[in-house]
DNA sequence: GCCTCCTTGATGCAACTGCATCGATCGATA
DNA sequence: TATCGATCGATGCAGTTGCATCAAGGAGGC
């Protein structure tokens, strides 16, 4: 490993650079628009939609945390938050007695349904209609490459 | 605008979901090597190799936020940390009162030199060595494109 | 059952970030 | 030159994240 040789092609730095540098940029745009329409960040709506997409049976938080790859103790803290804000609810876990399930309220499926609207006008405008079919097509399949 | 059709492709969403985790992984791995091998973070890689890339004259702290795109009271503590660490130093700019002029120290040179090989192998190993060269290629230009 | 190790989730503390605001200086205008 | 708005950079405060650690419960071996 250590004595591998290691090339780092100058056209692959360039592809380097500019993925951390546009995510950040696209990313932080997206946010700033869910922010000026007085709506939480991201990370509540992917939380949201996850939990949305399991029900009714729910996750369990380590599950969720799996699905978000967030840290353990990030998971822990935006649950806290958003359960402060009556967006989900926790169970005990019949099953488990350390644990929990996660399940989203109402009031949390109606968030997700108000904040798409924008969400996807974000995704367009600063994402999606910037890039032809086919190179949406070819990011995707690239990006998958990478994980 | 608010009233325009706005029309996000099945493709597209997946391609987007897709960037925003992707990015945050392989960013994450990145810095988690670093970080393994007793660096700081790539924040303080990059205000050190923009500084390298100014020499002599250096950068005033608003050129520096522009290029890093960061926002002005990050910079201001991520100046603040260098300089306690040595890495940078900061002037008075003689053109305007108000202001600094930031210059890497010798010590922060040699962070970048010996931050490299660690970097490089870690961009190799979680990004470059995953596409070939012409994805590379492809994602470089379909990145620049979103800018 | 009992011991041990593993998994689940929470939390104290320090560091970092976002937000609002501030003081200082610059530059344009009268 | 005096004034006024704009720019530069710093900072107090609150919220968030990273790190280390903890308590509680589960699972397997004896």
């Amino acid at each position: 490993m250590q004595s591998e040789v290691c090339i780092l092609s100058e056209e692959a730095a360039t592809a380097w650079a500019r993925l951390v540098r546009v995510s950040q940029v696209v990313l932080s745009r997206v946010e700033a628009d869910l922010k000026a329409a007085g709506f939480p960040p991201l990370s509540w709506y992917d939380a949201l939609l996850e939990l949305e997409r399991a029900k009714p049976e729910g996750l369990r938080p380590y599950q969720l945390q799996e699905r978000m790859l967030l840290a353990q103790y990030n998971l822990s803290r935006l649950t806290d938050r958003l359960k402060k804000a009556g967006y989900i609810e926790r169970e005990e876990c019949p099953k488990d007695g350390r644990g929990q399930v996660l399940k989203v309220t109402e009031k949390g499926c109606a968030l997700l349904r108000s904040m798409w609207p924008i969400y996807r006008r974000a995704i367009v405008a600063h994402f999606a209609d910037k890039l032809d079919a086919s190179e949406t097509a070819a990011l995707a399949l690239t990006l998958m490459k990478l994980r």
